[in-house]
DNA sequence: TCTTTTACCTATTGACAAAGTAGGTAATAG
DNA sequence: CTATTACCTACTTTGTCAATAGGTAAAAGA
């Protein structure tokens, strides 16, 4: 499993945000309810994206959270990067702590390379609009 | 992380015995020696691989495992799927319980199923002998 | 100014699977 | 008969993900 609750959940959220009308704020508690998302958890994955930019957010009475780009704005490959941190398919992608100490003869490790740098170019290559078109 | 230890140590193995002499019967505690993989935690890898007779094993005295097949027999899918159980990216591919409950209905599906899709016939297009080739 | 509504922050818990451990039994060769 | 090997069942540890709990800060409106 490459891509967890989390990642698919901001993924669910983005595209929510997208079908509303445009400049609205909506407020975390109604998008939870729309998508069935634990309101607490959501939380954490809002406060992600606002932080890193992807979304607009005003406290308040008559605040919430809104888009700020058009759809085809963000890769998905951005959304998920962003909510999951990496998108390594084997740890051997790694680098730090986690990092496999057998990279330099390990006769796997081009393989893995030509695997992620397929990934990402398939989540860099949809936008969020895209997902919109497709039914 | 769509590969797990379980699956990257059986890909080593299969890459081990695939450099031994042909025919030879290597035992476990030498694999896992040579591949710094603990010995215990070996044997469960190598019990799936010899029930799907994917190696042969023989007991006693000058016995061990050796593959069955020559190298360009075994893709990698083959021996990924074997130890992962599934390389589903996200649990929206999944059926059975771990199943996301919103499959009709979610804009990204199409995505997933592509991506999947993507990933098996990559894995399936590469065979054990494809890995000795590129140093 | 006060109250409501909202986002934001800092923990903590619970569940689960992955990784590794422990101690046995059965088969084979010499 | 013994050493060597695979095979089996169960347990423990570890770590991360998902979710929860209980607050604080900002903005709008009465």
């Amino acid at each position: 499993m490459i891509v967890s609750t989390k990642g698919r959940y901001a993924l669910r959220v983005m595209v929510c945000l997208a079908q509303q009308e445009a400049g609205a704020y909506i407020p975390l508690k109604e998008i939870a309810e729309a998508e069935h998302i634990s309101q607490k958890y959501l939380e954490s994955i809002m406060t992600t994206l606002s932080k890193a930019d992807f979304v607009d957010a005003v406290h308040g009475k008559g605040g919430g959270y809104r888009l700020n780009r058009n759809p085809d704005g963000y890769t998905i490959g951005s959304i998920l990067k962003l909510t999951e941190g990496s998108l390594a398919v084997a740890s051997c992608s790694v680098s730090g702590p986690a990092a496999c100490s057998r990279t330099t003869c390990c006769e796997a490790k081009p393989m893995w390379d030509r695997l992620d740098a397929m990934i990402d170019s398939f989540f860099e290559g949809i936008t969020l609009a895209d997902l919109l078109k497709k039914e």
